[in-house]
DNA sequence: AGTGAATATACGATTATTTGTATATTTAAA
DNA sequence: TTTAAATATACAAATAATCGTATATTCACT
């Protein structure tokens, strides 16, 4: 992220699977590329593909645990970006609802480690 | 507007030309078309087709005045969307700086008509 | 070492968006 | 009633974004 720009910001945010990526995330605080694909009913090259954009772009963070790779929000993301998602996310349930069902009726989530101990 | 959806607004805001319109109508409450030309240093029709565009999605509401059209902020925006044009203002000011500078030292800006009396 | 699951990436093909240029429309002023 | 300014729109050309498919990589488990 070189300098961030909010034109590159609503770039970001302006197709489907990248926007309901950024709200489900938000939601779940962080979802893994597999959920992601479950929940979104679309491939995982595609998914695959616009998280690696999402985060090139900053808007999203990756941890890598075990064979799973785990986005969430970038927390160096400005307040005013972090304000824009927040209330899209809450103002517009219906356009992620579907996606929140399948992810939530999904079988086989991968089951986050405990942050250690 | 048939039903504002998130992700139509994104895509409005995805273009360098439509979200410095929609910035600058935003700080000075109305701009008329030459105005924008002015200011974005971009040719009459192309301004002409983003603002139509903004116009057809809800962004932008217009008024005929003489010889000119003055487009300003959409009053029934939902409020989500209203509020995410303020924060991304308020928080970008030398996104839009240079063009500001140019509308205010452009000349021969039309003069607005009182709304009356 | 070998297999399968999860993820990432490369590449060409398709689709969508944006643009310049030309032209039409409307209004005001001469 | 001609002329000029402001705006809108049509259409083809150019550009950009997205996608499917194939393949590579990594990790866990056997």
């Amino acid at each position: 992220m070189e300098q961030f720009n909010p034109l590159q910001f609503y770039k970001c945010l302006a197709d489907d699977t990248r926007l309901k990526a950024m709200l489900l995330i938000s939601h779940e605080e962080e979802l893994c590329v597999c959920e992601l694909v479950a929940a979104l009913e679309l491939s995982q090259p595609k998914v695959s593909r616009h998280l690696a954009q999402l985060r090139q772009c900053g808007l999203l963070s990756d941890r890598k645990q075990n064979q799973w790779v785990y986005y969430s929000i970038n927390k160096a993301l400005p307040e005013w970006a972090k304000n824009v998602l927040t209330q899209t996310l809450t103002a517009n349930p219906s356009f992620y609802e579907n996606d929140l069902t399948r992810l939530n009726t999904m079988g086989n989530r991968p089951e986050r480690a405990a942050s250690c101990c």
